[in-house]
DNA sequence: TTGAAAGCGGTACCAT
DNA sequence: ATGGTACCGCTTTCAA
């Protein structure tokens, strides 16, 4: 591998000073047309490739921008898939996930933009070292709420604009794409207790995040409107399919079943449906399933998954042009959540029941 | 936002020398212990961001590796599910494609390897000036083949190196991951002529790139070894969906229909699956269709797709290591080619036909 | 074990 | 329209 050729070598073989190199490149129409494909030529003849260190170093920008993403995929062997599956040929892998789709919307964004995307993260460790490496890299930085401890994004907010996803704003320091949680999910246990008239629902998930807690605050304010003191909450966790697996199994080892399971994502609705589909319990004939998030994998489960959909592309998207405005100097204009928005399928029991 | 601070002002702050920072950083042991937990203090507490830009000038490298996408998804209309699709609420989008999943691969190989990686790319403009930007911002870079002109990747490869993911050795400057394609496909069309004694089979693809034209070669081999004379290929584009239902409505509206459609993509089959369905042709009753490398939408398709599958996750992780053999200065091992495996499913005709 | 100082390859201001 | 020249922030000898 030869060396790379710098403005210097560039601007020897054109015959011009390193400024005008310089020059040609940012600044194409303030030099002499004539200079210009001299320049050029030479670079060309050199195959010159301008430093991005160099570069970034000196303008003090290096025109990218970061995300900092994490494997919701924890468990190895998750795969959930239609019924009519595929008897081989086939590995663990899978379909998008939440991040995967979000992680989507910012990189057309950035694309659609002419910036470059430099994408970290860790499997499980080290998570601060690594947002601090990619922070040092970019000039704003994308961060999924729960990646990383709010002290540390807050730090590096100090430096860098720094927006997080979630559903509530952590921090005044930070700017924060929202979704919706709380309405969606509202809506769709009111569908369970509405329109089929369901009462013995029981929710599965944690609350370790806003967007969790607001899933479970929306299912609390639902069954109170359906007149139901709702106990509590089973643990579960997406990625983590023995966490949902023993709570269906103890679930339904209390006598009788419940006539509905409300999850706090996809993930862990499609556990369910599986263990169900194992167990033989139909769905929705014998227990409704509800799900979040809206991945694709809900629409060819099966039964087809009713569940409330985020807006994961647009997410994203926002979410660079957050952060552009923050670079520009604009305001967050802190409007909106995003919406969700309910997506009724056949899990729930609606359409036909096969 | 706030000026970074720098190895001068944690030096100030630390009551040592810019060197000594440096070293607190990057060889914590040569430091004497009360030194390092002053300066890492002192670090802490101004919220120091090393610069990414002054080490990547100052060391000649980066530490991260670039990687440079397109997208196949051209068609904003593409979209294709199982036949127990949603009827409302979710958008056009979408499942991931070869390129998304090997992306993916290449992704976790670098978290894997504590390494940053940059992803870029353009939608459909100025892939030179973009590919030769993310490639001043590495220090090595992958790139699919037919992304890029393959002039410009060996200018670039003389600079850093350069993996290009394809079928063959395009060039000697460049490292390859193969993949064989001639092989999946040829046994592909065989057992639609021996397993289920097929003979008027038609393809549909182009063969623009290497890949192509193996899968190609592969289809023709299989119907020579049948004893069947082929003529050539339907016109049809993955990611353009107009070219695939055109060579379809011709294919049909000569007369005898074809017993098999063998497509050079999943993405076409897809198309093609959703035609025939659309015109009321059963599948694989009335014709046969089979695809090429193994998306994920091929498990839900309906019915399910009988296609080779392409190791994506593998050839991503492959290629950064080939990168990381390169820049470490170890020959290229220009091994076997990944092995692509056929998967049977029911759109050829095995399997309970509903 | 620590410090001084010379780069690394650009940018951009100030002259010419 | 071009050239000269201080930086930008960090790494890395070489000395002390």
């Amino acid at each position: 591998m030869a060396k790379r050729p710098t403005v210097y070598d560039v601007a020897a073989e054109a015959g011009v000073s390193i400024a005008t190199v310089s020059f040609a490149f940012t600044q194409p129409h303030r030099v002499k047309s004539s200079t210009l494909d001299a320049v050029l030529d030479a670079a060309d003849r050199l195959g010159y490739i301008p430093s991005a260190s160099a570069r970034g170093l000196a303008k003090g920008r290096t025109g990218a921008l970061g995300l900092y993403a994490y494997d919701y995929l924890v468990d190895a062997s998750f795969d959930v898939r239609g019924d009519n599956a595929p008897s081989s040929g086939d590995d663990g892998r899978l379909f998008p996930l939440y991040v995967d789709e979000v992680q989507r919307g910012v990189q057309l964004e950035c694309w659609d933009r002419g910036l470059a995307l430099m994408i970290g993260g860790a499997r499980t460790t080290d998570h601060v070292r690594r947002v601090t490496d990619i922070a040092g890299r970019v000039d704003g930085l994308i961060c999924f709420a729960g990646a990383v401890d709010l002290a540390v994004l807050e730090s590096l907010s100090e430096r860098i604009p720094v927006v997080e996803l979630g559903s509530a704003v952590r921090s005044a320091q930070l700017r924060t794409v929202m979704v919706d949680n709380r309405t969606a999910m509202r809506e769709l246990a009111l569908h369970l207790t509405r329109h089929h008239g369901l009462r013995r629902i029981e929710y599965f998930g944690g609350a370790g995040t806003a967007e969790f807690t607001q899933r479970w605050d929306g299912f609390v304010e639902a069954m109170h409107d359906a007149g139901e003191t709702h106990r509590a909450a089973w643990p579960s966790r997406p990625g983590y399919a023995a966490t949902t697996r023993e709570s269906l199994d103890e679930v339904l080892s209390a006598g009788q079943h419940p006539e509905a399971i409300v999850c706090s994502t996809d993930q862990e609705a499609l556990v369910v449906l599986d263990r169900l589909h194992e167990l033989g319990i139909r769905v929705p004939q014998d227990i409704a399933v509800t799900g979040f998030d809206g991945i694709l994998a809900t629409q060819t489960a099966s039964p087809a998954l009713t569940t409330a959909r985020q807006p994961m592309e647009e997410i994203g998207r926002v979410a660079v042009r957050e952060l552009l405005d923050a670079l520009d100097g604009r305001q967050a204009d802190h409007g909106e959540p995003l919406p969700t928005q309910v997506v009724i399928r056949r899990s729930c029991g609606c359409g036909p029941t096969d």
